[in-house]
DNA sequence: ATGACTCATTCATGTCAAATGATTTAAACT
DNA sequence: AGTTTAAATCATTTGACATGAATGAGTCAT
């Protein structure tokens, strides 16, 4: 039962003939005969009734029918969604840094739902690391991940900028030698958490305590009460919910800025149904940039 | 696109390595390389990415394996629909008169789809000769008729046995010469007619006029208005709605009696879902007779 | 009834895709 | 560098599919 058969069955079926469903598929009438008769050998069922003025499909032949007219049917769909330049469909799956994934995805996801019905979107959170190890293991499509990736089998760019910003109570200075003893963290291979250390190190503080928490919405409430300070991109701090909870204060320059860069494996090509997404979510960023 | 190319597609995806794809299939291994790059080209898609360390689905991949997974699995449906010892399913039409029809068939129907839900049952009802003529133009797998039919290409065997008697309306005699003037008949070809114009012709009664009805419904309501007299089963007419509008009356010997067959073309080996009903309207049947 | 006609089947033959086995290439782990 | 593992390539064989001509069976017109 091969789909050359199928059509072959589909074709003498519709036309109550051999002669005619050779004409219709540009074979000889012997062939279609032959592959007819191999069709019901191998099924052990007669699809049709032999009349000398044509065939009529049997009680199996019709059956038989609605199943073929199914499969073809089927067959051509995924030819097309494989093959041509399908509108984007089928699985999706990327990854997000938890600050991106709250701050700037909901959105984007939400208009991209609406326009690619048939996509179906799984993501992925975790801490940049996590995400580039994902992505080459071919376990996801690509990340959006804070800031630039250093990886030979990786192709990346840049889709917006963060302003990073200490975030201590509501109360606090500024972080300086001396006023703070403990830093709350994300997960290791976060790129808030390398921000951070990095700057530590390089104003030559020694945080005497470090705690790490499973969820930025954690460590933002720990902040809040006054258990430590953090840094965070002010998108993410400034949402509803904390902007009062907590105090943000500008950090110096080199550390400022982070952009978030979408990375994906070089030797992947981006699908229609991603590429369509970094579009759309482009479109979104006010401060769209060149890609790098 | 060939059905032995999805499957192996789908070994390949599925096992993440042509290697071990080949040994299930039990292929060699280069054979599975080539049928995969034909497919590959055939679709103008690339369905993996060559990892050096075994085969890795991309987006266009992945579309096509829920795809691939449908076919495949529809096309097994097919095989054990048609080829296996199914179940009874899919479409099965046949044709009844209307007195089968109103009388028999809704119990027997009834029980059926609910025991052989997937059967797409389509019945026509119809006068007996127009039955005949759907039998043998192969428009329906075969029909509940009155009387034996004379036909080398159709297979008959009865079902049931059915009384016929003259009806009136209530307050009349028994017909008889000059007592009436208008037989009361359904379409032409119907076996109840036949048997009534046989009678009159028996008895040597010429009717003065006869009115053809589409339903036998309008014909027991104009019986019992007084309009005239007619022939049909006593089970028809005794149902519920006209058991006192109407009155009948017994009819001599050779015309009381008329089979119910259930015909078939010779050529058409009965499908299993039409053998049993046959089956469940015999059991039905309180006089199960053996087949003729 | 007879011959022309229409369809489907059968058979001999050619052709190409599919499967095989051996070999080569490429990457990854020691 | 050497070994292992996996995929690609190549030459060759096999078998299924397509062809064209001949045969057989049933239908229609005269």
């Amino acid at each position: 039962m091969d789909l050359g058969a199928l059509r072959i069955f589909l074709a003498v079926a519709e036309e109550g003939s051999v002669s005619r469903a050779a004409e219709r598929l540009h074979y000889v009438q012997s062939n279609v005969t032959t592959r007819l008769r191999r069709l019901e050998e191998n099924l052990g069922a007669s699809l049709f009734v032999r009349t000398g003025r044509g065939m009529v499909l049997t009680s199996a032949g019709k059956n038989l029918q609605g199943y073929a007219r199914q499969i073809l049917r089927t067959v051509e769909e995924a030819r097309l969604a494989v093959s041509g330049s399908a509108r984007p469909q089928g699985p999706l799956s990327i990854g997000a840094i938890d600050t991106v994934a709250a701050v700037h995805l909901p959105k984007v996801l939400a208009r991209y739902h609406n326009q690619y019905p048939k996509v179906a979107i799984s993501l992925q959170t975790g801490a940049s690391q996590e995400l580039v190890r994902q992505v080459l293991n071919y376990d996801i499509e690509g990340a959006f991940v804070g800031g630039p990736v250093a990886n030979s089998e990786i192709v990346q760019q840049e889709v917006c900028v963060e302003e990073m910003v200490l975030v201590t109570a509501p109360d606090q200075p500024a972080p300086s030698a001396g006023n703070f003893d403990t830093i709350l963290v994300f997960r290791p291979g976060c790129s808030c958490r390398n921000r951070l250390e990095q700057w530590l190190r390089e104003e030559g503080l020694t945080p005497i305590k470090l705690m790490e928490f499973g969820t930025l919405d954690a460590i933002l409430g720990c902040v809040g009460a006054g258990m430590g300070i953090t840094m965070l991109p002010r998108s993410f701090v400034e949402r509803g919910p904390f902007a009062t909870l907590v105090r943000t204060h500008q950090v110096a320059e080199p550390f400022a800025r982070v952009p978030t860069m979408f990375i994906r494996r070089k030797d992947m090509t981006a699908s229609p149904a991603l590429t369509a997404l970094l579009g759309m979510f482009r479109a979104e960023q006010p401060a769209a940039n060149a890609p790098a």
